[in-house]
RNA sequence: GGACGAUUAGCUCAGUUGGUUAGAGCGCUACAUUGACACUGUAGAGGUCAGAAGUUCGAAUCUUCUAUCGUCCA
């Protein structure tokens, strides 16, 4: 890195391992470039700016969504940092109870250990000390991306300060009256052995089988009731037969006894509302202990609950099953029923079945005793905030969702029956009565013993998570107040997917109203999907998930980042492919190579580092005269970053980089660079060229800026060759270049009408095949006074960008062998003596005419009709008129041209 | 069954209050290889904007219906 002061330009090939490694995070944490202070917002009036990072996984590795939703909040950091604000992110990481107990279980399970042979405390020692050993994984592969977080300030849900808020929480909410202890039906994980709440909870589609069972009525000898269910092995648990009270088939049944196929007991058949007539045979089987809504059946017709599926999903009956896996003993019962004469028939059916996120099982409906928050008095503040606005959704749509969860919502199942997690405060005396405390002693004193056994379960890892906005600034409680809360709280963006909307963003949209009384977050941005090119979820099963780390180590971290966000419309999913990326590693050689250009230029020029420094330290943009093509960049730099900045207010992040993309490509470097080239050529003096480069560096520093928070490594390596910089400056501390309208707002049309003509001489070129070697003379007879003058001027461009010998007509006689063609009322004629077929030329011009002549019918047909005149707003008719004014004067003079060739 | 979203060039997508002869990237075709760049340049081909009806002087854009796909919730 010493040597690379002396260099006045940069290496000929972009090497993105070398730039990346020199500024990459070890280089700016060591500097501590991305700190924020509060004392800075509060004593300095700084305005704050917030972005609270989705704590990933302990257990996770690095996926392409990380990849989309890191590089957003990075973009949002670091344009926020760069337009003057004190931006903070708050990194973190998540202890995610199921994930980690399992990662640890399976990794004992090869020693031949469980969890029970080591107890609680040992197992838990063991859990931390994998989470030493590989918990900050993805910490180090986030660092790769380049992000630009405070890490000072990362967390962990199980760090001692998150780990008392979530205490504290529980508490505040019990003797608040909205966490209870009650016994519901639950989602059941056999395989994890836990109770999971409704999110953890993916519906699936499943072809089953739906059995038509008829059970013998007792009063009624030869008669029977038929019920369906795509769940025969709790028939052993059924306690009811239900019907809907208006269907008249079963009216004379009810209050009738039926017997329970296999299991034989006599159960009653009721009527109730609830039951569909439409669904099987309209009779309904109640098991109460295996479904939710029997549940609910039962607990109104005060009917008994039999269970005969254990935690394990084995079956724990006593009519031969026990023991058996629910599955196998459904399978079983089948052949029983089949023999016993009680199965009628079985149909194929699909239907939706839940499935354990986690461990990817039918989920189990199971009767427990758990704990809960009641959800509805905290979902109305929630749903408010949204509804006004307080708190916005990009894209919008969102709002809907969020709104129909509030709307319906259900208690939230907090307990876990692992050991990984925060435990729940609560301790049971020996009359089983439950005491809330802080701490043990707190509980002891509460209930007036010593003899107090705490509650085994733990809380649900977003029991922690939805504490978030709050932990992360230091928050442990209703009393807390700090610098950091008074400074940063609330948030501003928070960039999440749509998947945890319920999960997540609208329980803390919850708990910071109720915990601090203000919303967490004002700008919700929601990714999109990732997929792959098929459109398949990318998933590690299917093997069609690229490792990030390897995409960025072929194509560049900077060359993913501006991919990633170029392919990623707002609201949808995105397919993504690693080829895609060339996409990106393009665009950084092209920016490289650009730069390359400038400072070769600049070398000319230039004594050395210090005369170029001296000078472009003081250059002012406006000074610029007689440089057309520098005017007209100006012009669209400009341009450029109006666009620029309000793609940011309105969180369009596609097209921020879509609008730096093009205008950098083609405005940059496909017409003012080459223009460039062109005026540096001609003859100018030493202070005319000076100022000329420093244009074309200004423009290229101020899109640097601007690419910046998209692409950080490139754009800091070249910053630091724009002048001689040191290590410890970045370009991510360096204002952010604003519009100014005085530039956005000038007149374009001379350089844009050389562009048109030197198009048009390529095109007619291109079209009769001109070799490259030759270049054709070309006649301009200019359409006015104003466009001669322009293109007088402008001859050299136009013969080096066309690659013709241009020249302007003296007569007004049409060149007999020529291929001709009119630009804005500009005439051309390309020569083409010798190269050119007269029938190809009147062909290609008849074709032509033919085009004009409709497209000018149509628009004198619009302007002729009452209702266009009558309606059509003023300049919307004027423009039509000019349209065709322009389009008739073509029509004359390629029909001259075509009458001269016709002679 | 309900809600939301999508349907525009071979593929992936822009097209923000209705007024363009409908755009981009990739792919394709032709030409070009010593002065930034083949990870390139120049030119070109390619679309009845899913279908139908309606509103309007005017519809890719607004309304209704239909079809297909996706997501979430029952």
């Amino acid at each position: 890195m010493s040597d690379q002061t002396e260099v006045f330009n940069l290496e000929k090939s972009y090497n993105h391992h070398d730039v990346e490694e020199r500024w990459g995070s070890a280089h700016w944490e060591a500097l501590g470039s991305f700190h924020a202070e509060s004392s800075r917002v509060l004593e300095t009036g700084k305005e704050p700016y917030t972005v609270l990072m989705p704590p990933p996984n302990v257990t996770g590795s690095l996926t392409l969504g990380h990849v989309l939703n890191h590089t957003l909040q990075d973009i949002f950091i670091r344009y926020s940092r760069m337009t003057g604000k004190e931006a903070l992110w708050l990194p973190g990481t998540d202890h995610a109870g199921i994930a980690t107990q399992t990662v640890v279980e399976r990794k004992l399970k090869k020693e031949g250990i469980t969890r029970h042979d080591l107890g609680r405390k040992e197992f838990l020692g063991h859990v931390w000390q994998w989470r030493e050993e590989y918990g900050d994984l993805i910490l180090r592969q986030l660092r790769r991306l380049g992000i630009s977080c405070d890490w000072r300030r990362n967390i962990f849900t199980m760090d001692e300060g998150a780990s008392k808020a979530v205490i504290n929480a529980f508490i505040t909410l019990y003797r608040d009256g909205l966490i209870y202890r009650g016994t519901r039906i639950i989602n059941w994980c056999p395989v994890s052995q836990t109770a999971l709440s409704d999110e953890e909870v993916i519906m699936k589609s499943r072809r089953d089988k739906l059995v038509y069972v008829q059970y013998a009525l007792v009063s009624h000898p030869g008669r029977f009731i038929t019920i369906a269910t795509v769940r025969p092995e709790t028939i052993l648990a059924d306690v009811a037969i239900a019907v809907n009270p208006k269907d008249p088939r079963y009216a004379d049944l009810v209050g009738e006894l039926a017997v329970v196929p296999v299991a034989g007991r006599y159960i009653p058949i009721i009527a109730d509302d609830y039951v569909d007539i439409e669904f099987g045979t309209g009779a309904l089987k109640i098991t109460p202990a295996h479904d939710a809504n029997d549940y609910e059946v039962a607990k109104r017709h005060n009917l008994p609950i039999l269970s005969v599926v254990g935690k394990d999903g084995k079956m724990t009956d006593e009519f031969g099953y026990g023991g058996m896996d629910r599955f196998v003993a459904r399978e079983k019962i089948l052949g029983d029923l089949e023999e016993l004469g009680n199965l009628v028939r079985v149909e194929e059916y699909e239907h939706n079945v839940g499935y354990s996120e986690r461990a990817d099982v039918v989920v189990e409906p199971y009767l427990s005793e758990q704990w809960f928050v009641k959800m509805k008095p905290l979902a109305e503040a929630a749903l408010q905030v949204v509804n006004d606005g307080e708190i916005r959704f990009h894209p919008p749509h969102w709002i809907n969702t969020y709104r129909h969860w509030m709307g319906n919502i259900r208690d939230w199942c907090i307990s876990r029956q692992l050991w990984w997690g925060h435990r729940i405060p609560a301790w049971y005396d020996s009359e089983g009565k439950v005491w809330v405390a802080a701490s043990y002693e707190e509980a002891c004193h509460l209930a007036g013993t010593d003899k107090l056994v705490q509650d085994d379960d733990v809380l649900d890892t977003w029991f922690s998570s939805w504490l978030w906005p709050l932990t992360t600034l230091g928050w442990t409680d209703k009393q807390s107040d700090n610098e950091n809360l008074r400074a940063f709280y609330p948030t501003d963006t928070l960039v999440t997917g749509p998947d945890i909307i319920f999960f997540w963003v609208a329980r803390m949209v919850m708990a910071g109203l109720y915990f601090k009384g203000s919303v967490p977050f004002r700008d919700v941005y929601f990714t999109s999907i990732i997929r792959d090119m098929k459109g398949r979820k990318l998933s590690k099963s299917l093997g069609n998930s690229p490792d990030p780390i390897k995409v960025m180590d072929t194509y560049g971290t900077d060359a993913l980042r501006f991919t990633i966000i170029y392919i990623a419309p707002l609201g949808q999913d995105v397919l993504f492919g690693e080829e895609k990326c060339e996409l990106g590693r393009n665009f950084a050689t092209k920016i490289w190579n650009a730069s390359r250009l400038v400072f070769m230029q600049r070398e000319k020029y230039f004594r050395d580092h210090e005369e170029f420094s001296a000078i472009y330290r003081n250059f002012d943009p406006r000074s610029v005269t007689g440089d057309l093509a520098g005017q007209w960049l100006l012009a669209g730099y400009h341009g450029m970053l109006e666009r620029y900045h309000t793609a940011f207010t309105q969180f369009r992040v596609n097209d921020i980089v879509k609008n730096l993309y093009d205008f950098f490509w083609r405005d940059y470097c496909d017409w003012y660079l080459e223009a460039l080239k062109v005026r540096l050529s001609g003859e100018l003096t030493r202070a005319e060229a000076q100022q000329t480069v420093c244009l074309a560096v200004c423009v290229l520093e101020g899109t640097l800026k601007a690419l910046h928070p998209v692409m950080p490594f490139i754009t800091d390596e070249i910053w630091h060759q724009v002048l001689q910089r040191s290590a410890d400056e970045s370009v991510a501390l360096s204002p952010m270049p604003l519009s100014d309208s005085e530039f956005a707002g000038a007149d374009l049309r001379g350089f844009s009408l050389i562009q048109k003509l030197v198009t048009e001489v390529r095109s007619l070129r291109s079209l009769f095949g001109v070799p490259h070697s030759s270049r054709a003379e070309v006649l301009f007879r200019p359409g006015n006074e104003d466009d001669r003058l322009l293109i007088e001027t402008n001859l050299p461009l136009v013969a080096a960008l066309g690659q013709c010998i241009p020249k302007l007509m003296v007569d007004t006689k049409r060149p007999g062998h020529a291929a001709g063609s009119v630009v804005e009322g500009n005439e051309l004629f390309v020569l083409l003596e010798g190269l050119i077929s007269f029938d190809k030329e009147r062909a290609r011009l008849q074709k032509e005419i033919a085009n004009i002549a409709s497209y000018v019918s149509s628009i004198q047909k619009k302007l002729a009709s009452g209702g266009f005149a009558d309606n059509a707003p003023p300049d919307v008719i004027s423009r039509e008129r000019e349209k065709l004014r322009e389009a008739q004067d073509n029509f004359e003079k390629l029909s001259s041209n075509l009458a001269v060739l016709s002679d």
